[in-house]
RNA sequence: GCGGAUGUGGUGAAAUUGGUAGACACGCUAGACUUAGGAUCUAGUACCGUGAGGUGUGCGGGUUCGAGUCCCUCCAUCCGCACCA
């Protein structure tokens, strides 16, 4: 009986449905795996083959994990707020969540058709009611919570104000915008207002008027990771600061641990760097420099405090605070000139234009703090307002843009460096020794850098300090489609609604617009109102401000949702928990995480810095939510082009004279390069009647190229047709041949035959009589066959444990070759095989399991077959391999050889007499696996 | 510029700790069978050479009995960051 995939796969669709064969359970008598994939946002375009490269990876896996006896959580959701969603409700007037739940459906059917082991009674989607309530509830947390910098942790905000009521602010170590002091009486006195904005310099989550990336087009704000370029991530459209209202998280109080963090995880060095340079540590000093005809004082932020001696301006943002203040009657003009200039351009503008030097003097000076020297004060746009203290000191003969500076307005350039040359570069090297500096000459950097913070700590005009380039991140966002705040305000003072009055569901809006006067989607909405008293939203007619007040109008960003989802799937319908304390416990954080790179510092950043927050306040006991992490590489299109040349001719790629224009054709009427002459006919009108001038063999052989998947180039492969045309098992095992899982590379059926051959091996293995019954040997295995069976079994369990995904389907295609070539049709082998081979097949692996007499639907939780070396050690053959006073053997697959009979393999080595000369081995050292030393 | 990664046949790629480079698969060539198919089977297929043999893992060096693998210089490609004081 042939393979016949179609009804293999669709019967086991529906078996594993109707059984629910892979719902999941808590069960402590068993070791927990927990595998995730990043869940996708479910767009209108549905999956395309380069969606389940990384869920068949982590399928595989998981199975694997199952079969090792580990009890594994391998769910799946949807990040269901988003973006077009919400423009293609703006376009049609559609509700976003009818588009969107019409996506999930595809997104399902799509999926089904591959069978993953997901367990979908813990689906999650973020767009739900019953998960954003607990989204909702993490940011009341972060809104009740302050960071304390002498326990290192988040803590109750309801402490902080009991400190206050105490003995004021004066002794709290905090993470906060908080500037000035107060006493416990001050306090006290402190009206609702006041007390709320000394609050919001604590909370985690606070309103703030922050510079923002605003993008007009979109309507909204974007975080820093958002813009790319000064364009939008989404749409590519320009964005702009604005200075507006917004909620923001204070993960900077988490830099340092998120930085640390890094070093326990189990992630590539690239995702590693990239968070690295996003939190952007540098260690250094603050210094204060006292004016010289006002009182304020400027402080600046070095790296470099050794070099305070070079020091001959200090150069301000053009939007520094004190700019004006300080800018001396005869610079005004210039000075608001150049500030002009400066906030016209874009932020795009101001990074592409580096090699242009431009600044402006104000007139004022400040005094040096150590040799009391007048120096200029400069504006200039190369010091960028939002680090540090958007203040430097310059210092020309340490800092190449200070000296490029200081050299295009001819500014001094002193060295501080013996022996080091500065007239042509600054130099930069921190292995100088310091010379004309006072108290610090002779010193090296490092010794010289400890003696200066101590200086200016002593003299008080400063301090040492660590500064991070990692900025609060925003966290509103000017649309409908996201969850909204569970915030009211009373005479504009946020008040958090409580969790048992939990979720605040989106309301219903006729516009998904902003409203005419610039208020977000939500200023729509005639029900958007809470009543304090019954505790429910109520018409917005209601709003009297005594019990009934304002709802906020924004909405959270998409990372809000995707920052604690895998912790929901642990417990996916408790309506009392984000989940069990239980059920956390016992699933912990992921072990395994797959996904693409391209989240680095947004989603995987935000998402650490939610689980240490929630660590901090003891509602999860781990720190980390993803301990290893591999990410796919994207799987890329391969556009196919016709020619056509100036006469209006179709021109094959061989025949080609240049000059031709290539145009994309759709690649489902393109095999092999080779172009399905009538589909292309039949494709458009205006290719009825096309001329071609083809190859000598009659046929038409396309062009191609390799790019991103798109609708508008024709390269889209969906995984349906594969499913249709091969089966799920040859796609999934397809998609895992074609290379290791982290490289990019193109999509290209070319190889997938090969796949489809091996599997109706496999299946011809069984030697299926006409009815489709297995006619099997229960004979006693042959040797050759377990050892057939045993190089596969380790090989397997080799490669799984280092991921390589590929190499372990090359291993299978061996053994079903060597089995093949054997004659093999144990029952015994061939059971083994099943078992090992169904994280890849899983289909046609249920059918075999039952043609071998077992139970429907028991195959994913069999035994892993155990290796046994006994098998191979025949194999133990030695060669030398050199001569080196010592004599080197390699054995093969010797792993488990004792002395005595790695001594006899490499007696019978070949070649052995030569090198033994005739001596028996003195002492034979043996490494398993590795080269064996001889002892002569 | 800085940081990270990668570089192996016509193609996708193997080679886990330094130990027979190119497994496995595609493609191609020749053949067998045939109910003509995108089936199955056999042989061949890194390069040069008729051959013996020689050369080969981006280039050039080094360490080693032995290097695709380790070290140094350079080149190319990809990704990330980019006035970060």
């Amino acid at each position: 009986m042939e393979y016949n995939f179609k009804a293999i796969e669709e019967k086991w669709r529906k078996f594993w449905a109707d059984n629910q064969t892979y719902k999941v359970t808590n069960d402590p008598s068993k070791p927990k795996f927990y595998v995730l994939d990043m869940f996708p946002y479910p767009s209108g375009a549905g999956l395309h083959v380069g969606h389940p490269l990384g869920y068949i990876a982590s399928d595989v896996y998981s199975r694997y994990k199952k079969l090792q006896g580990f009890n594994v959580l391998h769910p799946m959701g949807y990040d269901s707020f988003g973006l077009p969603a919400e423009q293609y409700a703006i376009q049609t007037g559609q509700h976003p969540e009818k588009t969107t739940k019409e996506n999930i459906a595809r997104y399902r059917e799509q999926l089904d058709k591959i069978g993953f082991s997901f367990d979908w009674s813990r689906e999650v989607r973020t767009s739900s009611p019953e998960y954003y309530k607990w989204t909702q509830w993490i940011f009341n947390q972060l809104f009740d919570s302050w960071y304390n910098n002498n326990t290192d942790k988040a803590e109750a905000i309801a402490d902080l104000v009991a400190i206050f009521e105490k003995e004021g602010n004066a002794n709290v170590n905090a993470v906060t915008d908080q500037e000035t002091i107060f006493s416990a009486e001050e306090w006290k006195a402190f009206d609702d207002h006041q007390k709320e904005d000394v609050l919001q310099n604590y909370r985690l989550t606070y309103l703030a008027d922050s510079w923002v990336n605003w993008c007009p087009a979109l309507g909204t704000v974007l975080a820093n990771d958002e813009v790319i370029n000064g364009l939008s991530e989404r749409g590519g459209h320009p964005v702009e600061q604005k200075l507006m209202r917004q909620w923001s998280m204070r993960i900077k109080a988490y830099a340092e641990r998120l930085l640390t963090g890094l070093d326990g995880l189990e992630w590539t060095e690239s995702i590693k760097d990239i968070q690295r340079n996003w939190i952007g540590k540098s260690k250094g000093a603050s210094v204060k420099f006292a004016l010289k005809d006002a009182a304020e004082q400027i402080e600046v932020f070095t790296t470099r405090p050794d070099t305070i001696f070079g020091v001959n301006f200090l150069v301000l943002a053009p939007e520094h605070p004190l700019v004006d203040d300080i800018t001396t009657p005869e610079y005004k003009d210039a000075v608001a000139e150049y500030k002009r200039l400066a906030s016209l351009k874009s932020e795009r503008d101001r990074q592409s234009d580096v090699k242009n030097i431009t600044g402006q003097i104000t007139g004022a000076k400040a005094i040096h703090p150590f040799t009391g020297a007048e120096i200029d004060i400069w504006i200039a746009d190369y010091v960028l307002a939002s680090y540090g203290t958007g203040a430097v000191m310059a210092v020309p003969c340490g800092d190449q843009r200070d000296w490029d500076f200081a050299n295009h307005f001819g500014l001094e350039i002193i060295n501080i460096f013996q022996d080091k040359d500065v007239s042509e570069a600054a130099y930069t090297e921190k292995d100088a020794i310091i010379a004309n500096s006072d108290f610090l000459s002779g010193l090296e950097a490092k010794a010289a850098i400890e003696k200066a913070i101590e200086a200016i700590e002593a003299k008080g005009i400063g301090k040492g300090k660590t500064n991070y380039r990692l900025r609060d991140a925003v966290f509103s966002r000017q649309r409908y489609w996201g969850e909204p705040f569970p915030v009211y305000f009373v005479n504009g003072i946020p008040k958090t609604i409580a969790t048992e009055h939990l979720p605040i569901v989106l309301p219903e809006v006729e516009k998904y617009l902003p409203t005419e006067d610039g208020q977000p989607p939500l200023g729509n909405a005639a029900v958007w109102a809470w009543d304090t008293v019954n505790n429910k939203v109520v018409s917005n007619d209601l709003i009297d401000e005594k019990t009934v007040f304002p709802l906020e109008l924004n909405t959270m960003p998409g990372w809000a949702g995707s920052s604690w989802y895998f912790l929901r799937y642990t417990d996916p319908t408790n309506a009392e928990a984000f989940a069990s304390k239980e059920a956390v416990d016992y699933w912990k954080n992921v072990d395994l995480y797959l996904g693409g790179a391209e989240h680095a510092t947004g989603h995987l950043l935000y998402a650490r810095f939610w689980t240490k927050f929630l660590f901090d306040r003891g509602f999860v006991p781990f720190e980390e939510p993803f301990q290893k992490m591999i990410n796919q590489g994207m799987i890329l299109g391969r556009s196919s082009f016709v020619y056509r040349n100036a006469d209006g001719k179709y021109v094959s790629k061989g025949k080609l004279q240049g000059g031709e224009q290539p145009i994309h054709v759709d690649i489902s009427m393109v095999e092999n390069d080779k172009l399905d002459i009538e589909a292309f006919k039949a494709w458009r009108s205006e290719y009825a009647n096309a001329a071609f001038i083809l190859e000598d063999d009659g046929t038409y052989i396309c062009g191609h190229e390799v790019e991103k998947m798109s609708k508008s180039k024709y390269n889209v492969q969906t995984p349906d047709e594969l499913v249709e045309k091969f089966g799920a098992d040859t796609l999934r095992c397809y998609e895992m041949f074609l290379g290791p899982i982290e490289q990019a590379k193109p999509w290209d059926t070319k190889g997938i035959n090969g796949v489809s051959n091996f599997l109706r091996k496999l299946w011809r293995l069984f030697n299926m009589d006409e009815n489709g019954n297995a006619q099997l040997s229960t004979e006693a295995p042959s040797k050759e066959s377990l050892k057939t069976l045993h190089k596969t079994i380790k090989k397997i369990n080799d490669d799984i444990e280092r991921y390589s995904f590929n190499t372990c389907v090359s291993t299978f295609m061996i053994c079903v070759n060597e089995l093949s070539d054997q004659k093999c049709n144990n029952k015994e082998i061939l059971e083994q095989l099943t078992i090992l081979i169904s994280p890849y097949a899983p289909h046609i692996a249920e059918e075999l399991w039952v043609k071998l007499g077992n139970e429907a639907g028991t195959v994913t939780f069999a035994k892993l077959p155990a290796f046994n070396e006994e098998y191979l050690i025949e194999d133990a053959i030695a060669y030398p391999v050199s001569f080196n006073g010592k004599m080197r053997f390699k054995i093969e697959l010797a792993a488990t050889l004792t002395p005595k009979e790695v001594e006899e393999a490499v007696l019978n080595a070949p070649e052995s007499e030569k090198y033994l000369e005739g001596k028996a081995p003195k002492k034979v050292i043996v490494v398993p696996g590795k080269i064996v030393n001889i002892v002569l």
